[in-house]
DNA sequence: AGTCTTTTTTTGGTATACAAAAAGTTCCGG
DNA sequence: CCGGAACTTTTTGTATACCAAAAAAAGACT
């Protein structure tokens, strides 16, 4: 569908690929274990095979595909470990990005765009542009580790975040009113200085998310 | 000095020139904000631009060099703030994986390697072996990681077991023989399966380290 | 000296080629 | 009919040569 053939834009072209190729697994184009074969793909994009070699080595370490010497790199499949496991890291990293950002905000720092993003998801709940809602949830998430100040922090949480999308494309999530509430909470506490309260809420609203995912994913997998 | 013409070994070269070009990094041969040139590289180890490009690549994503668009790759320049986000990050996932390992231990899974290192590693403080005193304390941290069992958690953690090599390497630490009884409190804790104060033990031996290599590096920058 | 212009380097990318390892396919014998 | 052995095709990993365009460096000119 996206047989798009890229031309010299404002990005490198790997970047481009790379984005190209994510979306197309996050949609699930390529389910199961299916190759991604460096010829096909530079084919497919009209790129050379470099770029390709590139956008694939970066989906790797983003934990979207699996290579294997000499045999290249297969879509990975997600299993109810990668969940979970996925959500014991968000614990321990999100949960410190909420506490480290409500001190800093403490600390005089300024709130960044969470109370807009809060906004903007009230909009896009009430539009019913469930794309939004999802994005702005993420972006919500992605804003709280900005605000921690912590630049490894932002580095080692950004590869969770595609993890994270990808997951909550294939299982979905449990009510958007509920989430956005808590995210309210969340966003009180942090604009308010509170840093252990932060903690608390980003910890529970993390943890809340876990079950309905692994639920949605297992019906997704099993029949 | 390493000017080794890379053949074709049993690792993939890209690989091997990433390995290269790292080491020379840590042992602090690129000081400062030196270009990393592609030509440069692959000249010096006799290998085409492509390896160096993917091994760039990864030390990129790996927090060694910093590449500007049309501009290559710098080496960075390690700075206190570097050092302190390290530590803090490495607070959050090290305790967590402490506290998983004791966990797992506690319902039966096998304790790893852990004693086993701390034995290696009185026997080189006593040898005087101080390279590997280093090795080995690096070893058992990432024991304690993979003890987690969370394998999104050892990825998450490798890079930055890259960059505290970096960093010891350049801000020395502490006394060995005093690393070496916490981690064996942190050993006793984990195999007698006790979640909690391996969490805690974890806590303080990580957060002690800090203070130190600040110091250690604040000397070495300033003159 | 300080800016404008020209040259040189260097990156990012393309195309093509090739050895070697997988994967696939055919053939063969039990 | 099925399991392997031998052959063929793909595909990766790498090399080489080349190009456009952006940076960096070097001149040139007030």
């Amino acid at each position: 569908m996206p047989e798009t053939l890229t031309a010299r834009d404002d990005e490198a072209l790997a970047e481009q690929v790379y984005q190209l190729v994510l979306e197309a697994i996050v949609a699930g184009k390529y389910e199961q274990g299916a190759r991604l074969r460096e010829r096909e793909l530079s084919e497919l994009y009209n790129v050379s095979r470099i770029p390709v070699r590139e956008a694939i080595q970066r989906l790797e370490q983003d934990g979207f595909v699996e290579t294997f010497p000499r045999r290249g790199a297969v879509v990975r499949q997600l299993t109810l470990t990668d969940v979970n496991e996925l959500f014991d890291v968000r614990l321990c990293l999100e949960t410190f990005a909420a506490r480290m950002a409500a001190a800093r905000v403490a600390a005089g720092e300024p709130g960044g765009r969470l109370r807009e993003l809060l906004d903007d998801a009230r909009q896009a709940i009430d539009d019913g542009r469930s794309d939004d809602v999802v994005r702005l949830s993420a972006a919500f998430h992605a804003e709280i580790v900005r605000l921690s100040g912590n630049r490894l922090l932002i580095e080692s949480v950004k590869p969770l975040f595609g993890r994270m999308r990808w997951i909550f494309g294939l299982a979905h999530n449990r009510s958007n009113e509920l989430q956005r509430d808590e995210h309210m909470e969340l966003c009180n506490a942090i604009l308010g200085g509170k840093a252990d309260l932060a903690y608390t809420l980003a910890y529970s609203h993390i943890e809340l998310g876990r079950e309905p995912v692994l639920k949605g994913l297992a019906q997704t997998l099993e029949p």
